[in-house]
RNA sequence: GGGCGCGUAGCUCAGCGGAAGAGCACUCGCCUUACAAGCGAGGGGUCGCUGGUUCGAACCCAGCCGUGCCCACCA
């Protein structure tokens, strides 16, 4: 007994479908970029549900260490306190009460976006169960000796105080200035960070410079300082870049530390934490940036500084979360050793058993797994997972693992640090099922089946889980699919920032548009992989489809159409209703297709265009003499609309639960409420309030169409088409004339469609709204063209023959052109060889349209040509 | 410095080897009893440039120009 349609049973023997949110940040609220994300995931659930799956979209917020504890920082500081001023405890009780407020507010945001969530498994990173989930893997990776603590060169923020991992850092082209510093009288340096000469332990050349070969072993005093030096030879020094000789910082440079370890040079740390000189002395106290020019100052007073200082742009990197330039630190820190983790996520990939959607983007993955660095794990924060390690008076170190005691006695102390949030999020597919607990979630729905998010975070998170996921549960990957999609950015195609004044805000547009139109407009945009740009304008036009929706099918209901009882066996039915059940199964196959792929903007083209234009704009047009009274076409349509709804739901859930509910006959007629259709707060938004008993009393669980190719009848669209193209040749016609509603209009057909045509004259009649005031029709074979129709026409009374003769001169240029490209081809030897058959046949097909096309436009002209007044031709008149 | 992608109608984008498409915007007619948030009819593109492959290229290849993104321990 399942509690609603969003809560799944794992007991089931229904085929699984699971999808994990990404766990959106505590922090905050929700953006456009996730509503994008999910209505994507909304869909996928939605269709799987539908097709009778056993749909989990489990639901969940991330603690976002870094972000959360930086947000509850300002608030504190708004108050006039600190952290410090609180105390751990206090502080970190402090970020739980703000993340009880702030992600309340989320959760009513998915409520008003239509997230079929099951609301019953929400989860949160630092839940109790997937905290002992970290507190599981981290002693397994530590046990099989993946996790360590060493001391290294890693990224510090001195604003935030903490590590980085190298993906927290982004990295910018910033001018700096390059100066060369007088060391000796042979040796020249240049850097970009005069500063960190402070902390210098050498001079490196490269060992085969022959400028430098005789000074490599001897020793060079530093200036400022006085301290002696020795010149290092190093083959990572590039001899062609500036002087080719290079200062060495081993504490405060990446590739100056690793010189360091190899020459066995001491590490002279010059700067504390928050970057403020260390070194005694006159800088002693200043910022770093305060520093570089002081330093600079001294040098040039000493004469030390030897060419003008030069412009230079170079990669500085920053904070991620704060923008601070980041300061390479050598401190002692905990990673993991992600070397066979990420050959195990690049396999994973590269053998097929996750696919990327769009493919392309593995290679991005590609290169990222394939060069991966260790990854520093350790945050100088209070909030987030605290590192399970323990420090024992005699320098012990002991990882506890879950449910063991930590070491208890005098001096032991555990570890300060907290984990990465991407760690706890790497563990998500499978810690919010139950994990390590081998539980009925997980075994159903593990691995989850498709992955959607944002490419921005394809190495944060997705590589991770891939890892964690390999290795936590046996080698089986945590997703089949991993379905990304771009960034949401304005109609101009530029970022939304806040800066710009761009930024659009979901809830402000589900207000105004409704919630359906703002999916409908992010999925239209959605292509895989590419970024969704968007407007409000593109999200009016999604209303008014919506709208549109809402009053065909009041109109429907109010012709008698419904969508109960089988549906009429072909043959009993009008060429137009065969036509528009013909034309409804193309595009069942086609949505569900695209439904495979994850091309959303295509499902929702496809859909719009049927809708609207063959549905409305024709079917509607075309029925509207017999709707009232015709038992079969009320069927058909109810049936059309039905579909249309269905294939729909899955998009804008919202409308298309209320009207199919009205055409169902299970609620009130929609005709009754014509409120603002996309606003209305349907019943799948808590759906745990119905029940399913008799027939599904949703369309959240009415079945997903498939196409029935009975009803796939190609003659009947032909015919279709020809009796549009006729129309539209009237109207064309009228409109060129400028005619009034009033005035009569001439048309003869000819060619062999215009047999079957004839059958529907009051139909084009009535198209053409030539009903009431008596125009001709006339449908003859006297001509026969193959494969096309052709419609002389004329006007009963004054015509433009100016306006007439130029259309039709326009159109037998286009026809001659046509004919004469087409004739081109057919008369080339070498085409006939080599071009397959059915593009030959497509090309006769041209020129027979292109020589009916001519006979048209050649009849119109020699009727034309006579009088002004054309009634008195008698093949006008037939 | 590497890697990836993109340049198609005014704007945003589909199309990726066989007649140039969509939405919005624009022009002209229409209050036609489902819908004016609508209906009907139109205008508008040497598919970045130059070569090449092919019977045939927006689509494949090469080069160039422009543009965006990702990665990177270039002092």
């Amino acid at each position: 007994m399942s509690a609603g349609y969003f809560t799944p049973d794992p007991a089931s023997g229904r085929p699984p479908f699971a999808i994990v949110i990404p766990p959106p940040n505590v922090t905050g609220s929700l953006h456009i970029g996730h509503a994008l994300d999910h209505t994507i995931q909304d869909s996928l659930i939605r269709r799987r549900r539908m097709q009778g799956y056993e749909t989990l979209w489990l639901p969940g917020m991330d603690h976002a260490g870094i972000a959360t504890q930086n947000v509850v920082e300002r608030q504190l500081a708004g108050q006039g306190t600190s952290r410090h001023d609180l105390g751990r405890e206090a502080f970190v009780k402090k970020v739980w009460e703000w993340k009880a407020s702030s992600g309340g507010s989320i959760l009513g945001q998915m409520r008003r976006l239509g997230d079929s969530v099951d609301w019953s498994r929400e989860r949160f990173t630092m839940d109790e169960g997937l905290s002992r989930a970290v507190q599981t893997i981290f002693k397994r990776l530590y046990d099989d000796g993946l996790i360590y603590r060493a001391e290294r060169i890693i990224n510090w923020c001195p604003r935030c105080l903490t590590a980085l991992s190298d993906i927290e850092v982004e990295h910018s082209e910033d001018e700096g200035e390059l100066i060369s510093i007088r060391y000796s009288d042979e040796i020249v340096v240049a850097t970009t960070r005069a500063e960190t000469m402070l902390g210098d332990t050498a001079v490196a050349v490269h060992p085969d410079d022959e400028r430098y070969r005789h000074l490599v072993g001897t020793e060079v005093t530093l200036p400022l300082t006085g301290r002696r030096i020795p010149v290092v030879a190093d083959a990572h020094v590039d001899p062609s870049f500036g002087t080719g000789a290079v200062k060495v910082t081993p504490a405060h440079d990446p590739n100056d530390f690793e010189i360091g370890q190899r020459h066995n040079l001491p590490s002279i740390t010059m700067m504390d934490e928050r970057g403020v000189i260390t070194t005694h002395g006159p800088f002693e106290g200043l910022d770093r940036f305060e520093a570089r020019p002081a330093v600079v100052a001294a040098l040039r007073e000493q004469g030390l500084i030897v060419a003008e200082r030069r412009p230079y742009l170079h990669s500085v990197g920053h904070c991620s979360r704060c923008g601070t330039t980041v300061e390479p630190r050598l401190s002692l820190q905990w990673f993991v050793n992600t070397g066979p983790l990420a050959k195990a996520a690049g396999d994973a990939v590269r053998d097929g058993r996750v696919r990327f959607e769009p493919a392309e983007l593995s290679k991005r993955y590609f290169a990222w797994v394939d060069n991966m660095h260790d990854w520093c794990i350790s945050r100088q924060l209070w909030w987030g997972h605290r590192i399970p390690v323990w420090y024992g008076p005699a320098g012990e170190i002991v990882c506890v693992g879950p449910g063991e005691q930590p070491p208890s006695g005098e001096g032991w102390r555990q570890d300060e640090d907290v984990l990465d949030t991407w760690f706890s999020s790497a563990l998500w597919p499978f810690s919010t099922l139950g994990w390590p607990a081998d539980t009925p979630e997980l075994r159903k729905f593990y691995p989850t089946s498709v992955l959607v998010t944002g490419y921005d975070i394809l190495f944060f998170w997705v590589a991770r889980m891939m890892m964690f996921g390999l290795y936590a549960m046996e080698g089986r990957q945590p997703f089949d699919v991993v379905a990304l999609h771009g960034m949401v950015r304005d109609q101009f195609g530029k970022k939304m920032s806040k800066s710009f004044g761009n930024v659009v805000d979901p809830l402000d547009w589900i207000e105004r548009f409704g919630a359906d139109a703002t999916r409908f407009t992010l999925a239209r945009g959605a292509n895989p992989g590419a970024d969704v740009p968007v407007s409000e304008e593109w999200t009016q036009g999604s209303r008014n489809f919506c709208n549109k929706l809402w009053n065909a099918t009041r109109f429907a209901l109010m012709n008698g159409a419904h969508n109960r009882g089988p549906l009429p066996p072909a043959e009993l039915l009008s060429t137009v209703d065969r036509w528009i059940l013909s034309r409804l199964q193309h595009v069942v196959q086609e949505v569900d297709e695209q439904f495979e792929r994850y091309e959303f903007g295509k499902i929702c083209d496809t859909l719009y265009h049927f809708a609207w234009d063959d549905v409305c704009d024709w079917y509607l047009e075309l029925t509207k003499p017999v709707i009232g009274s015709d038992p079969n076409t009320q069927r058909v349509l109810g049936h059309v609309l039905d579909q249309v709804l269905r294939l729909l739901h899955p998009i804008i859930p919202f409308v298309t639960e209320e009207l199919w509910l009205a055409l169902s006959g299970a609620a009130s007629p929609a005709a009754e409420t014509p409120t603002e259709p996309g606003t209305a707060e349907a019943t799948n938004t808590d759906a745990a309030a119905t029940d399913a008993t008799a027939g599904p009393a949703s369309i959240v669980v009415a079945e997903w169409p498939v196409p029935d190719k009975t009803y796939v009848d190609d003659a009947a669209e032909a015919e279709i088409a020809s009796l549009q193209k006729v129309v539209t040749e009237v109207r064309r016609f009228r409109s060129d004339q400028g005619l009034k509603p009033g005035q009569r209009v001439a048309a003869r057909l000819s060619g062999l469609a215009a047999l079957s045509l004839a059958e529907h004259e009051p139909l084009i009649r009535a198209l053409v709204r030539l009903d009431q005031d008596g125009a001709d029709f006339t449908a003859t074979a006297t001509l026969p063209i193959t494969g096309g129709v052709a419609v002389a026409l004329d006007t009963r009374g004054a015509i433009d023959l100016g306006a007439e003769r130029a259309r039709l001169e326009k159109d037998r240029a286009a026809a001659e052109k046509e004919r004469a490209g087409a004739e081109a081809k057919l008369g080339n030897a070498e085409f006939l060889a080599k071009a397959p058959e059915p593009v030959v046949n497509k090309i006769k097909a041209r020129l027979a349209a292109a020589e009916a096309e001519l006979a048209r436009t050649n009849a119109a002209l020699v009727a034309l040509g006579g009088a002004g007044v054309a009634t008195d031709d008698p093949e006008v008149r037939s």
